[in-house]
DNA sequence: CGCGCGGCCTAGC
DNA sequence: AGCTAGGCCGCGC
């Protein structure tokens, strides 16, 4: 039995490069739409092993996660450019485009 | 072991 | 567009 956290790493970890996720999407996958803090928790709780995608992991808005998350917001953003995200004028992924879709409604095999 | 708080959020006002 | 309130779980005391 994962607890919530391992459960996040996993979704986490199935984000595909050139994707994004919102905290809220992955709260929703987990059954908690309302436990989105939890998964940004569950970031920073993260061990570095894991090497966890917390990068491709953004609020609902798009915007990357503060500057105490990678100790730079320019940092975060390298890193999604770097996996082929785009960014829209605002300095705000384009969410539009890379929000990852993969599971929600095709294949639930987890 | 139990209560309390805090958090990379979200939706509502 | 900015702030408050809210539901959830791990960690600290």
């Amino acid at each position: 039995m994962e607890n919530f956290f391992q459960k996040v790493y996993n979704l986490v970890l199935q984000i595909p490069s050139g994707k994004v996720a919102t905290y809220g999407q992955i709260a929703f996958l987990l059954g908690s739409g309302r436990s989105a803090r939890i998964v940004g928790w569950a970031m920073k709780a993260a061990p570095e092993d894991l090497k966890l995608p917390c990068h491709r992991v953004v609020n609902i808005q798009g915007e990357l996660a503060p500057d105490y998350a990678f100790g730079d917001k320019s940092v975060q953003r390298t890193i999604l450019e770097n996996e082929g995200i785009t960014f829209l004028k605002n300095d705000k992924i384009n969410m539009k485009k890379h929000l990852w879709q993969g599971i929600s409604l095709t294949s639930n095999s987890n």
